[in-house]
RNA sequence: GGGCGGGUAGCUCAAUUGGCUAGAGCAUUCGCUUUACAUGCGAGAGGUUCCGGGUUCGAGUCCCGGCCUGCCCA
């Protein structure tokens, strides 16, 4: 291998040596490209209607880590689209950039700095922190642009973008601003997954489910009589009644006879978290439960806490194995088997329980501070006897539960039990489902989910039409600036609060307009006609490759749930909301917007500011939400929330001196990604970053998107319906009036490509060791070898799997599957030192004016001019440019490499080169034919191989060959430069079946020729006679390829006498008896057939004879099988018969 | 629990949507230094298309039921 230090000596006739080296190749075209600037896209060549444009935006990879395997194939797969369409004349823009992936890169920095310096993120300031994160953006940012140029991503590197620079966090201030101010910003107190270890809000999709070793613990609740207040149960009773197994008796609770009657009675939860008991605020049991009916109306009291709740029915509970109908069915849920019927329901710390508690109305206390440690500051108060918990850590509390409900004789019993249970990804904590404050995007709303469906083509929708099928969203929290009917109970108490979520009406009494919410689903349905004529803009524009993955995203949008977006983190984007809470008191509670007068009259120092005032003073740039909410004292306060437009620093710094403080919270990654097809072109303001201007308006919407299928819920959908809402033609203008009709999709298409996993079907990660690092392949084999095999790969099918293995050499990872790249890359390569050789005396200093000046040329080269040979050769050229246009039109990868490969293996150099040895020296139309199926097979491989081609075509656009009529292969646009050379056009006249079917026969009989050769065992130099009837088939072939058939069989000449002497070799091709004679020299001759081999053969073709017999003595075929197939069938028989016979007659 | 894939030669994948004797590449066997390429050339061997039913003249392909396996969403 020539990696192994020697360098491949030159050949002197071509100047191109003997293997492709591409370390020498490589680095030097990058060079070019980047001197000729041939990436960068001008959109007034668009916007002037000169060129069409074709735009992919990169997924900004994270800034965490050096690029993989998987980016290598996604961006490969970018470039071949981009490559191919700038070489058909399209204005083509890749958007290169880098994503600064907010925890995962705070994480990934914490961990470094604890392990360099040993300090952790709290004992360094705000700042000083994000100064070390930055640093270590900026060396992975030029890690990761060196590596995209290594593979030759042709992206426009003048317009690189960072989702934090300048330009992108405008674009996030801006629509933030946007949102919040119509209302589909706002903030909530929901459980979340929390990260105890980083404190932080975590997404579903940064979390992983591993199982863990636990267990049941089943707990006494003792029963007590009380009463209900104006919905409250939270509060203690005056000494609550027990109630005795013998009123449970009286009531006909089954089973309680069992009990000593005057025995306080209790009902036993199952919980694999005992500790939670402290935030319980019910306890639940199925109202099919036959002990449901006859709890109706008790209470529970909590041990230690003192607290009383009541009992509830619930159908969520699991009714016990025992209790089931079908025990067979009850036996296959793990749960019912473990379950006891009573579930307590403590919905700040349980995602179900939640659920239940919206359903029943229930208080949600939670009991722990943002390191899950128990604590009484946080919400919960009515601590009775239960301070003893306070301080403790989640399994501490756990099992000092278990020991005071044990004193208590409430313990019944413990059952180990394994389950999963949610980690974090990145601190690999236990996610501790966690109530607090957050900011929600309401994708609910028909405006955002509903329209991202509607976005789809038709053929691809399967649910209802958007409005009918989109549901309204969870309820409100924070109130907008609308003036309000009644202020109502002031609900959601900073640590307690009454929970809310999920149930529409429940927000009914604070100032949301619930009814213009859901009303609004019809909405989009009952738009007037010019409003939707409007929108067909973005309405079934965008298409899924393949199809199937159409449904991810429809169900997706279907399913939505509200977006927390506000994470407890310092790297990213600051909320820009600034906020100030104030007693709440009678005269605000009327009028809201009082209250927020007092804000700004004292920071401008002007006193007699009304709400009116500030409404029409910064209504530009200012937009407003209050929260009422009142804690467990009975205090209520008043929130405001005050979020600004961009680029009104002064105000902000005015807010802070009145006492506001901004939020300390980034935004969620994605929000700033889901802006990244808008942001990167200079939206909301193109103008004002230099060279964006036009870019919105000719590149978005782009083309198409590229990316993995779990990225179709966490990005696609979020850039759908933030392009189609910020874009709407209402919304263009910075600052405009709400949109109404929904604006145009990010991108036409989205092609979902596959993932690579190992050999064994198992994805490629750090900890399993088992991945492929792209700069290794690259250094070993080149980054065209290594793209040419991930082009091959990507079939339309969900996973593809690379067969990993060490290299015994450097012991790193690499894969068998490069080597295919490698070969193919140095097949080319000698193909062009082949023709190179042959065509040298035909150069010129500049062969462009071969097609750009006609009138200079020789005549074109026609058919007439062309041998059978020739003409195969074109034919084969016109049917790979169809089927590479097709491949690439229907993002069919695979099928363009194998195109390619079989053009130039199989088609040139295995046949073309080989036929045309003896004669193109001495032919200018073959000549022509050569260097015209070169320079097309370097073109059309372009965009797969990006370097070798260049390398190449620097020769190839040297030579000089008479033009042939319809193959058009236009000059370079700049610099010479074949990325931006004409995509090969060959006129379909040239597809020619004829020409195909009787190459077909030449085939055969050279086919023929060497199975008999080697068959015989004749030596490869050795030249034979071949010996033909004067009319027969084999005659008429021959007269087709005048000495071909010698070259590639191997012949002296060709005889149509019969052959003498031992040494021939009778064999049958064509339909007819042929031979061939002086195989051996007369000592060897004796040699025969190999029999063991022929009857093998023999066999084979018997077992195909009975096949084709059996279909053809069924009537039902002959009948009913289209006679073009019975034909067929026929005529195989009857050439299997031959077959048959003439080995019959070998073996004789 | 819901949804979407995959199961074809030792390995990685095709098979024009129901129609050639199920094909390639790699690996393997035999032969070959042949003036583009040994990262090569020529010739072979290798298949119960996961299993069981059904529809059809005809099933790898369509339908039903299993088994195995992967992913996404809850």
């Amino acid at each position: 291998m020539h990696a192994n230090g020697h360098t491949p000596s030159p050949a002197p006739s071509s100047g191109l040596p003997k293997a492709y080296s591409p370390a020498q190749t490589e680095p030097a075209i990058t060079a070019k490209w980047d001197g000729a600037g041939a990436f960068h896209v001008d959109p007034a060549r668009v916007l002037s209607g000169e060129a069409r444009p074709y735009c992919i935006f990169i997924p900004p990879p994270n800034v965490t880590a050096a690029l993989h395997l998987g980016h290598a194939l996604n961006n490969t797969l970018q470039d071949v689209l981009i490559r191919a369409h700038r070489m058909m004349g399209f204005e083509t823009l890749w958007m290169p950039g880098t994503d600064h992936a907010g925890i995962a890169t705070q994480a990934v920095v914490e961990k470094r700095v604890l392990k360099e310096e040993g300090k952790r993120r709290n004992q360094f300031t705000r700042e000083e922190f994000i100064a070390k994160i930055q640093a270590f953006k900026d060396e992975y940012e030029a890690t990761i642009t060196a590596q995209l140029k290594e593979m030759g991503a042709s992206c426009d590197w003048q317009r690189q973008r960072f989702t934090m620079d300048e330009q992108c966090a405008a674009a996030v201030r801006e629509a933030f601003f946007r949102l919040f101010k119509d209302g589909l910003i706002d903030r909530g107190k929901r459980l979340v997954n929390w990260d105890p270890a980083l404190q932080t809000a975590v997404a579903d999709d940064e979390c992983y489910d591993e199982e863990i070793s636990a267990a049941f613990y089943y707990l006494r609740y003792p029963l007590v009589h009380a009463h209900e207040h104006h919905g409250k149960v939270a509060g203690p009773e005056e000494d609550p009644q027990p109630v005795t197994w013998s009123e449970l008796a009286a009531r006909g609770y089954p089973g309680a006879e069992a009990h000593p009657p005057e025995q306080e009675a209790w009902v036993t939860v199952a919980t694999t978290r005992p500790e939670t008991y402290l935030g319980d605020t019910a306890v639940a049991i199925n109202p099919k439960d036959p002990r449901a009916k006859s709890l109706r109306g008790l209470f529970i009291e909590l041990p230690l806490v003192g607290r009383i709740i009541p009992v509830i029915e619930d159908d969520y509970v699991v009714l016990p194995a025992a209790m089931h109908e079908d025990p067979e069915e009850a036996a296959k849920d793990p749960k019912a088997m473990y379950a006891t019927g009573f579930l307590k329901v403590t919905p700040a710390h349980d995602p179900n329980d939640w659920e239940i508690g919206v359903r029943h109305k229930l208080s949600a206390i939670n009991v722990m501070a943002p390191d899950a440690t128990i604590s009484d500051k946080h919400g919960w108060t009515d601590i009775g006897d239960a301070h003893i918990f306070v301080g403790k850590k989640r399994e501490e509390a756990r099992k000092l539960a278990v020991k005071e409900f044990e004193a208590r004789g409430l313990l019944e019993g413990t059952k180990p039990y394994t389950h999963s249970v949610k980690h974090s990804d990145r601190s690999k904590a236990i996610v501790e489902p966690y109530l607090s404050d957050q900011w929600y995007v309401r994708v609910t709303d028909p405006r955002m989910a509903a329209r991202a469906n509607a976005a789809l083509v038709a053929e691809q929708r399967t649910s209802l039409p958007a409005g009918e099928s989109a549901r309204p969203g969870s309820a409100l929290h924070a109130a907008t600036g609308r003036p309000a009917g009644s202020a109502g109970s002031p609900d959601a108490a900073s640590g307690s609060a009454r929970v809310a979520s999920g149930s529409p009406d429940a927000a009914s009494g604070g100032p949301v307009n619930t009814s213009d919410r859901l009303k609004k689903p019809a909405a989009t349905a009952d738009e007037p006609f010019a409003d939707r004529g409007a929108s067909s803009d973005g309405d079934a524009a965008l298409k899924f490759h393949p199809a199937r993955y159409a449904k991810t995203y429809e169900q997706w949008h279907d399913n939505i749930r509200d977006w927390c977006i506000s994470r407890q983190l310092w790297w990213g984007h600051r909320i820009p909301v600034w906020s100030k809470r104030r007693r709440y008191d009678e005269a605000i509670a009327e009028n809201p917007l009082l209250a927020l007068a007092q804000i700004p009259a004292g920071m401008s120092g002007t006193s007699d500011w009304s709400g009116q005032t500030i409404k029409q003073e910064f209504r530009a740039f200012v937009a407003d939400q209050t929260r009422i909410s009142t804690d467990t004292d009975g205090v209520s306060w008043l929130e405001m929330f005050i979020c600004v437009a961009p680029g009104h620093p002064e105000f902000e710094s005015k807010l802070i001196s009145a006492g506001l403080s901004q939020d300390p919270d980034v935004l969620d990654t994605w929000f700033s990604s889901a802006l990244w097809p808008m942001s990167t072109l200079g939206w909301p303001e193109p103008a004002k970053y230099a060279g964006n201007t036009g870019m919105l308006e000719a590149f978005n919407p782009s083309s198409v998107l590229c990316t993995a299928r779990e990225i179709i819920t966490l990005w696609v959908s979020r850039m759908v319906m933030f392009n189609r809402y910020f874009r709407s033609a209402a919304a263009d203008q910075p600052l405009g009036p709400r949109p109404s009709a929904p604006g145009p999709v990010p991108f036409r298409d989205v092609f979902i490509h596959a993932m690579i996993q190992d050999g064994e079907g198992r994805k490629m990660s750090k900890s399993l060791g088992n991945g492929v690092d792209p700069r290794d392949i690259i250094e070993s084999h080149g980054a065209d070898a290594m793209r040419f095999t991930l082009v091959q790969m990507t079939t339309n099918t969900q996973d593809v799997r690379m067969p990993v293995q060490k290299d015994s050499r450097t012991g790193k990872n690499t894969s068998p599957k490069f080597d295919n790249g490698r070969n193919f890359c140095n097949k080319l390569w000698n193909t062009a030192r082949f023709v190179g050789e042959r065509l040298k005396t035909q150069r010129t200093a500049n062969s462009e004016q071969r097609t750009a000046d006609p009138s200079s040329l020789r005549h074109s080269v026609t058919s007439s001019h062309l041998s059978l040979l020739d003409r195969w050769m074109l034919s084969r050229l016109a049917t790979t440019v169809k089927s590479v246009n097709t491949a690439l039109a229907n993002y069919e990868f695979s099928d363009y490499a194998e195109s390619m490969y079989k053009v130039l293996w199989w088609d040139l150099c295995d046949w073309y080169l080989e036929g045309i040895k003896p004669t193109v020296e001495t032919n200018p139309a073959q000549q022509a034919v050569l260097a015209h199926a070169l320079e097309t097979i370097v073109r059309l491989l372009h965009p797969i191989t990006p370097f070798i081609t260049e390398a190449i075509w620097e020769q190839v656009r040297e030579f000089e060959t008479a033009p042939i009529a319809g193959v058009k292969l236009s000059p370079s646009r700049k610099a010479g430069l074949l990325c931006t050379a004409g995509w090969p056009e060959i006129d379909e006249s040239w597809i020619n079946p004829e020409v195909e079917a009787e190459f077909e026969k030449v085939r055969e009989l050279i086919a023929a020729i060497r199975n008999t050769r080697s068959a015989r065992q004749v030596a490869p130099k050795r030249k034979v006679r071949l010996h033909i009837g004067a009319d027969g088939a084999a005659a008429g072939v021959l007269e087709t390829v005048p000495g071909l058939i010698e070259t590639l069989g191997g012949l002296d000449g060709i005889s149509t006498s019969a052959p003498t002497g031992a040494a021939t070799a009778p064999f049958r091709a064509l339909g007819e008896d042929l031979a061939l004679s002086n195989i051996a020299d007369a000592a060897q001759a004796a040699a025969g057939d190999d029999r063991d081999e022929l009857t093998r053969k023999l066999a084979s073709l018997r077992k195909s004879e009975e096949t084709l017999n059996g279909r053809l003595n069924n009537p039902g075929y002959i009948q009913r099988a289209p006679a073009k197939l019975v034909e067929e069938s026929k005529a195989q028989l009857a050439k299997l018969h031959e077959e048959i016979a003439a080995i019959e007659s070998r073996l004789k």
